[in-house]
RNA sequence: GGCCCCAUCGUCUAGCGGUCUAGGACUCCGGCCUUUCACGCCGGCAACACGGGUUCGAGUCCCGUUGGGGUCACCA
């Protein structure tokens, strides 16, 4: 038997964190079993624009190269895929469920089950539908037709017994029959629920293993009920934990944004991201770019693979030792049996630990190719690029390193893109390092030097700095940071001599005399 | 509150009865490297929730307590 799983994301717009990570398990297991791995869109809550608000969760899904065999876009032996084209077969599995007595009419109104519900509260009892408009007969339903009532189809719950099943992460997991409430399958109108399509669909899609977030454990047994009712040949279930807030035990959502910007470490993840959108002009509503969303790593230029390693190793592990993991590994390796039960918090200072890896072992030329598109959604080089700007792009990414931990990283060394009188200094660097006391002549003194300076390469410069330190009698910080300054602007960068031979001596000595210029129109 | 699930360093985890004076990774704290910032290197702090059993022996099995969480819709 082939394993079949699937992914049904409801189409909301973003695609979730908690809900990659749900999807990676999937398709981790079906790619190891060397089957399929199903994307179903669970839209039967009806909204205006599915395909919009689709759009977003398959485009994670092809960023993070998590293919699918069989769904939007991808036509299989079990189309439609979409939960909203198939309310043909939940019907007809509602009115089977009907006709076998596994289900009924009820013609209650919502009030009058409220009602019960608010009764069994005050009296602190459990809360069980009486089954008071229940009709089983068409004189019954007949009747409270007369009555001018509507009916929904319930699911008519056993009231004894239990419901014990195997979870392949759980282990045995059982519920009483009686606790479960006869929940409504169809609406008034006719329209399913999504239980009910959701058994029919994985049926229907010969799902083998039903892989989950944790939330759905205690929706289990009402599924398993609808299944044995319609004959159906149950799949296995396998109950992810779920992703805990960063800091907390409390599964990760969207909406407790406010509360997750107090963690300091995910506050300076979004920062980051929020910098880096900025300098590119992407919209940035928190609702929309948040590190909860999967976009918000693609628009900052995190790595797909430095991505999925995080998030394969929340709530799985290999062994004692092993933490990085290429997709084929990944795939290699996985088992559900090495799922863990308990909750994993999210932590951004981990993600980032995985990014800088995954960023290190990166060819440089894959490296320069993630960096052009930041370059030039922020106007920094032309589009497409002058055919001069591979050799100097490579020159910078090289230089920066490590500095580079994100594709948008780029953009903190905009000043080798800018023009000389078009760059920025910053004030404080500006004020502690070329006011300080006899920089600006030091300055002055080796710009000369500089000039002087062939080849203008790192060696040589750095050869030319030396000896200045040297004949001046000074060290080397009380030069090379107004230096820094003055050449980029800022006190932080690549290191000095990369910096100069990237520039070249023209630009270089343009921007020290127009830094020395700054100095003293600014001191008198 | 009912039902269900979970419980090892701050975080992610290893551990499936003796090899655990509990291992690794991230963070943090020292130090080294150093022109800044990163990176890198070396070192350090830090955990079996508690109480009962079972057993020659328990982080590992059982029960209870406590704590945390999930879920209780004509949402998915």
């Amino acid at each position: 038997m082939t394993v079949r799983t699937r992914f049904a994301p409801s189409p909301t717009g973003y695609l979730h964190i908690g809900g990659v990570r749900t999807a990676l398990f999937n398709w981790l297991f079906a790619r190891k079993h060397g089957g399929q791995f199903i994307l179903r869109i669970d839209d039967t809550d009806q909204q205006r624009n599915v395909e919009a608000a689709l759009e977003p969760i398959l485009a994670g899904f092809r960023w993070l190269g998590l293919d699918w065999d069989e769904g939007p876009g991808v036509d299989g032996p079990h189309a439609p895929y979409y939960q909203s084209q198939r309310s043909d077969r939940h019907q007809a599995a509602a009115k089977q469920l009907l006709e076998a007595g596994f289900a009924y009419r009820d013609y209650a109104t919502t009030d009058e089950v409220q009602a019960e519900r608010t009764a069994a509260e005050k009296e602190k009892r459990d809360f069980v539908y009486s089954r008071r408009w229940m009709a089983e007969t068409d004189e019954q339903a007949a009747a409270y037709e007369g009555e001018g009532r509507q009916f929904v189809v319930r699911l008519k719950m056993p009231r004894e017994g239990k419901c014990e099943f195997r979870d392949l992460i759980r282990g045995d997991v059982s519920f009483v029959w009686a606790k479960e409430q006869d929940h409504v399958i169809q609406r008034g109108d006719g329209s399913c629920l999504y239980h009910l399509a959701s058994v029919v669909d994985d049926a229907d899609f010969e799902i083998t293993h039903v892989i989950r977030a944790e939330e759905h454990l205690s929706n289990t047994p009402r599924q398993i009920f609808i299944a044995r009712c319609l004959g159906c040949k149950l799949p296995e279930y396998a109950h992810l934990p779920y992703v805990a807030e960063p800091g907390g035990t409390a599964k990760i959502s969207k909406r407790k944004l406010d509360k997750y910007l107090k963690n300091r470490d995910f506050k300076s993840l979004c920062d980051h991201g929020n910098a880096i959108a900025a300098a590119i002009g992407h919209e940035t509503t928190a609702d929309t770019f948040n590190p909860v969303i999967v976009d918000f790593y693609r628009e900052v230029g995190y790595l797909p693979a430095a991505i999925l390693n995080y998030l394969v190793l929340l709530g799985w592990s290999l062994d004692d030792k092993t933490e990085e993991f290429t997709r084929d590994e990944m795939i290699r390796h996985f088992s559900l049996e090495r799922v863990n039960k308990s909750p994993a918090s999210f932590d951004p200072q981990k993600l980032s630990a995985f990014q800088l890896r995954h960023m290190q072992q990166l060819p440089i030329k894959q490296k320069v190719a993630l960096v052009v598109p930041f370059l030039q959604k922020a106007g920094l080089i032309a589009s497409p690029p002058p055919c001069d700007t591979a050799p100097l792009l490579t020159k910078i990414v090289e230089a920066a390193g490590d500095r580079l931990k994100t594709a948008g990283d780029i953009l903190e060394f905009d000043e080798f893109f800018v023009a000389d009188e078009a760059m920025t200094y910053d004030d404080k660097a500006f004020d502690k390092r070329v006011r300080a006391d006899g920089a600006a002549t030091l300055l002055s003194s080796f710009r000369d030097i500089l000039a002087d300076t062939e080849p203008f390469d790192r060696a040589t410069c750095e050869a030319a700095l030396r000896l200045f330190i040297e004949l001046h009698d000074i060290k080397i910080g009380d030069i090379i940071h107004a230096l820094r300054v003055a050449v980029t602007g800022k006190g932080v960068g690549l290191g000095m001599f990369e910096a100069l031979e990237i520039l070249g001596k023209d630009r270089c000595l343009a921007r020290i005399g127009r830094c020395l210029e700054r100095a003293e129109s600014e001191a008198t």
